[in-house]
RNA sequence: GCGGGAGUAGCUCAGCUGGAUAGAGCAACGGCCUUCUAAGCCGUAGGUCCUGGGUUCGAAUCCCAGCUCCCGCGCCA
């Protein structure tokens, strides 16, 4: 029979179909197919106990009658189960086949997509300027370029935008700080962006000391929201000196974006906002704000959404309305996915309320709007990491290490390497373990900083992976003399490891459509880091250059398919890998 | 106070949205390199799934109550 990429798609019908026929079943049935645990099968139908329940009849018999009317195949065998789980184990020769058809990643790709294409704006990464990247901008930045990724591999189009905190309430401080200090933002030495902290770091102290400071900081605040020529000069400098620190980082990364759009660029369009929203009574004015209350809502009947401060000055809520605005309107948005930390929930929720009022009223479609967020990272002591106080870990600094690690490990493998090979290994090694580490965990959860968590790499971890990548590449090598089997000559998988690697392969598609409904790359990995575990085992127990040929055949076609499904899980994670290692 | 997260092996975490005997990694212990890269493989040990009720064929997962930790809740983002 013809089979799908994910091949539970075509059970799922097959048992869909088969039981429209049986009375028991009248009024549509849903097989609930499974992963199974290898004892029992491949694919297990769970739908068929919450069926009988709502009947009152009985399951086993049930699922009996399903399994009989089934029609005969060589594909797989069906068994009963338990109290009434149909099982599925497939057959050497399908597993063959279905391994054997999906050969590129195109193949895959198409296949994944199982949608029409849609265009979609993720928002990510939006690191404040005149500050220096830490350790708490890793996640935004990392998940949302996997989840761009991701959506482009499954045929969707994706706009890239870094939503800049360039507009902010910091740079009262800073240009009052660098008046103060009257120092030229040229002269700033090896490390402007440092120095700029600095800046900013003394700024505080003294808004902090006496009430005639923090006035000025507010002063030059509003001297530059009302377009003051010297403090627009010096906010553009110190954005181009953030902005190159940024792109050192995301060099290092792999990270691009199509826009950078900050909310300064959206800093014309908030009172069309305010226009629009008092037009149409969706907010109003309380305790001299312009604030939204959504009376529908538990809590935001009464905790209000503000979208004008009392002084009249706009805030974050202002400009996040005004950004979602133009996506929809210049971009054609029919998705904006906000990639940010837990604790922005509300605000998201808010907005979202918001913006879907607004839009109804204003005859708009509205994008569907996707708050993709992750848990925060805590210090020593069990607090979030923050940059006032005590001092995070740099971006930059965690990156090198890594690299440092890497390098480290690299040369005492392969002590004959130059120089350039080892830092090239490295940097592949070392970043994608960074990455790894924060991919690999649900991203909701919070989690402790730790270097050696953040640089592990042995286990669960990319330096894993890539390694099983580079054993299929090195075999790939010795075998390059001509006496090779071909694919073609491939026998059906027999031994315990072979077929374990074989149904392995079988899942990749389930991996992808999980990690692409709740956005959450870590399904992807455990899948890969499985994956590559079951080449493991095969590899350590069966031998590839063997003598017969239809052996050689498939164990070469196994190490292909691992190989292509591990290297493009990891391209969607943004993690590169190595011929050698 | 209201709302939201979290509690699973010594540590860090999975657990496919209610399925079969709860799984990995690290750490510990014992094996495996004259054979395709030992960043690996094989094995041993390790559990009150926070506690107590409930729902049902079946609960780490759902409902209720309680305990502990974290976060958000009027002009920061």
């Amino acid at each position: 029979m013809k089979f799908n990429f994910d091949c539970s798609e075509n059970l799922e019908a097959l048992l869909v179909e088969t039981a429209r026929s049986l009375d028991e079943f009248e009024g549509g049935f849903e097989p609930q197919i499974r992963q199974a645990d290898e004892r029992f099968g491949d694919f297990q139908a769970n739908g068929v106990l919450p069926r009988a329940k709502k009947i009152g009849k009985n399951p086993r018999e049930m699922a009996q009658r399903i399994i009989d009317s089934l029609p005969a195949t060589e594909d797989w065998e069906v068994s009963l189960a338990g109290p009434g789980f149909i099982n599925f184990k497939l057959s050497p020769d399908f597993l063959l086949r279905w391994v054997r058809a999906f050969d590129q990643p195109e193949k895959i790709a198409v296949s994944a997509l199982g949608q029409e294409p849609k265009k979609i704006v993720i928002d990510f990464s939006s690191p404040n300027t005149a500050k220096q990247m830490h350790v708490g901008h890793i996640r935004s930045t990392i998940i949302g370029e996997s989840l761009a990724r991701l959506m482009i591999f499954c045929g969707h189009k994706v706009i890239r935008d870094n939503h800049l905190g360039d507009w902010g309430t910091q740079f009262g401080i800073l240009l009052y700080a660098i008046k103060r200090e009257n120092v030229s933002l040229d002269q700033l030495g090896e490390d402007p962006i440092a120095e700029l902290e600095n800046l900013y770091r003394k700024g505080t102290a003294w808004t902090k000391e006496d009430e005639s400071s923090l006035e000025k900081a507010r002063k030059e605040l509003v001297e530059l929201q009302a377009g003051n020529p010297e403090n627009l000069e010096l906010w553009k400098k110190i954005k181009e000196i953030s902005m190159d620190s940024f792109d050192a980082i995301y060099e290092m990364l792999g990270v691009r974006f199509d826009f950078a759009h900050g909310e300064s660029f959206y800093r014309d369009r908030v009172n069309q906002v305010y226009d629009s929203l008092l037009e149409h009574e969706i907010c109003e004015e309380n305790e001299g704000a312009l604030v939204v209350f959504h009376p529908e809502h538990k809590r935001f009947a009464k905790q209000p959404f503000i979208i004008r401060k009392k002084d009249g000055a706009s805030n974050y809520a202002t400009t996040d309305l005004a950004t979602l605005s133009y996506r929809q309107e210049e971009w054609e948005a029919e998705q904006i996915i906000y990639v940010t930390d837990g604790r922005q929930r509300d605000h998201f929720e808010q907005l979202f309320l918001t913006s879907r009022k607004w839009f109804k009223a204003e005859k708009r479609a509205i994008p569907e709007l996707s708050h993709v967020w992750f848990g925060t990272i805590l210090g020593e002591d069990n607090k979030a990491i923050k940059t006032r106080d005590g001092q995070p870990v740099k971006l930059a600094d965690l990156l090198n290490e890594a690299i440092e690690r890497a390098s480290r490990m690299v040369i005492e493998k392969n002590p004959e390497l130059t120089e350039d090979e080892v830092t090239r290994r490295a940097k592949v090694i070392g970043l994608g373990a960074v990455k790894y580490a924060d991919l690999s965990q649900d991203r909701t959860l919070d989690y402790a900083f730790s270097w050696e968590k953040l640089l592990a790499m042995q286990g669960n971890t990319a330096p894993y992976l890539q390694y099983a990548v580079a054993r299929i590449s090195s075999i790939f090598r010795k075998m390059a003399d001509g006496t090779t089997s071909t694919i073609e000559e491939a026998r059906p998988p027999q031994t315990p490891h072979e077929r374990t690697l074989a149904r392995k392969l079988l899942f990749f598609p389930l991996a992808l459509s999980q990690t692409r409904r709740d956005l959450k790359p870590h399904f992807l990995c455990t899948y890969l880091y499985e994956l590559a575990t079951d080449f493991s085992s095969f590899y350590n127990h069966d031998k590839v250059m063997v003598e017969d040929r239809p052996t050689q055949g498939l164990r070469i076609l196994l190490c292909l398919r691992t190989k292509t499904f591990l290297c493009a899980g990891l391209e969607i994670l943004g993690i590169e890998t190595l011929e050698k290692m």
